[in-house]
DNA sequence: CGTGCAGTTGAACGGGGTCAAGTGGCGTGG
DNA sequence: CCACGCCACTTGACCCCGTTCAACTGCACG
């Protein structure tokens, strides 16, 4: 387990959102870990399927990964996962996974069963409230990111997706200007609602106008300001109201 | 309050998303019951307004509402409430609602502060299970929203939109086929990212086919079967994968 | 080398937005 | 009582942004 490190950015547990079960009270005073046990998921592997594996919670602790939804009208990625995200919450709800999730790069995640959270709950009210507070985080990113696809254009949901990492890398410790980009164009599309096409364009334009530079899946921001001017759509890239 | 069903449909506790807190066995054997006191509100009044309001859920017991959410691009509009629904569920993270609600009609709602449910819990895990369910669902339907706004055409947003409601209301014991849309064009179009010019074209071009009969603020479904063909791009419609 | 996939770039198309005009219901005030 | 303004909704004509279709590059694989 030396150098599972060696895959790429991690987080220690502090900065992990699980980290205030696995740190409760309850389990100092010898209630069972929320973790059952740690897993390594390989490149392209699942850490589960969509109507499969009832009741798994996972929180990604090094590598990175993409949450999608197929509602048979073709592949929509909810969301991508950071290490010290969690995955599988919305599992709550019937038992079965609607989602699935994979690896975009060599993952190490550890494996919460569900149970296990209900079991902490009865000895620790901090855990109900946790879980209760990430989820309820969760519901609003998801909001979120359907007002993002009601209202915002191409070039936009670009600059917002890049801010997005940016934001997030930050808050884990890591350059908010100089990140991986390990996902494909397709898989960007497939989050933002745009095909690779128009998503490569609006790269290539960013990178023309010196607002960031592209080397082979990363990310440098040059121009964070103008990203989010463009976002908020100041001067003379309206910003339509209604 | 003997005729506050007057304002129009309007559900029994029993199949209010909320009862199994109300019901719960730790309220019977003597704490305190979610519920701090009922109100009424006249249509345009706000449930909660975003930014203020922390730490507060709403049961809607009869009328219709709207959850928006406004991120400086415009409004949009998250879900339509019916009767048995909940609102106020994403303040859970940070203590502020980030949405707003509406009445859309006048409603009656239950008002239920966080702090309630947290004490419920102490007593009684089910209640902290039902909350962990609820915001799951609530999360599964978001997630769904955002796909569906990323992959379906016009046409298809709003069958599924009228077919969605058609659900809601059958699963209340109302019927499927005829009921209220008290909701403008406006308010359909910023739920389902059309403009209300389209929301009106797609509208009567369903009407034209005879596949809906469109009164004043009401929809009476002619051929539902139609509707779901045309969501799932069966014949001719083609749905489009990736 | 040939095949395949990821990414880029160009040209043309079309779905839905934009703009504009028109209708009808409703409340208000003369 | 009607005149008027207002607002929700409808309908038509035009246009633009992002999709579609296609060609091309570069790199990884056998």
């Amino acid at each position: 387990m030396a150098n599972l490190a060696d895959h790429g950015n991690q987080v220690a547990c502090a900065a992990c959102v699980m980290s205030p079960l696995c740190n409760s009270r309850a389990v100092a005073n010898g209630a069972p870990s929320p973790v059952e046990l740690r897993r390594r998921i390989a490149a392209g592997e699942r850490f589960y399927e969509a109507g499969s594996g009832r009741d798994t919670i996972f929180a990604l602790r090094a590598g990175f990964a993409q949450v999608s939804l197929d509602d048979g009208h073709g592949t929509h990625v909810v969301r991508f996962l950071l290490p010290g995200d969690a995955a599988g919450l919305d599992s709550f709800a019937g038992g079965a996974h609607r989602t699935e999730t994979i690896a975009l790069e060599d993952c190490e995640v550890c494996v919460i069963p569900a149970y296990r959270t209900e079991l902490l709950g009865r000895y620790s009210e901090a855990t109900c409230v946790r879980m209760r507070e990430l989820l309820s985080i969760q519901l609003a990113e998801a909001e979120s990111h359907a007002a993002m696809l009601a209202r915002l254009t191409a070039p936009q949901r670009v600059a917002r997706f890049l801010l997005d990492l940016s934001r997030r890398w930050a808050d884990r410790g890591y350059s908010s200007t100089h990140y991986k980009l390990p996902m494909g164009r397709r898989a960007i599309g497939q989050h933002l609602a745009l095909t690779t096409e128009t998503v490569s364009r609006m790269l290539s334009d960013f990178q023309a106008k010196s607002w960031v530079d592209l080397p082979w899946r990363e990310v440098r921001i040059l121009g964070m300001e103008k990203l989010r001017e463009l976002l908020a759509g100041t001067p003379e890239g309206k910003a339509h109201q209604q």
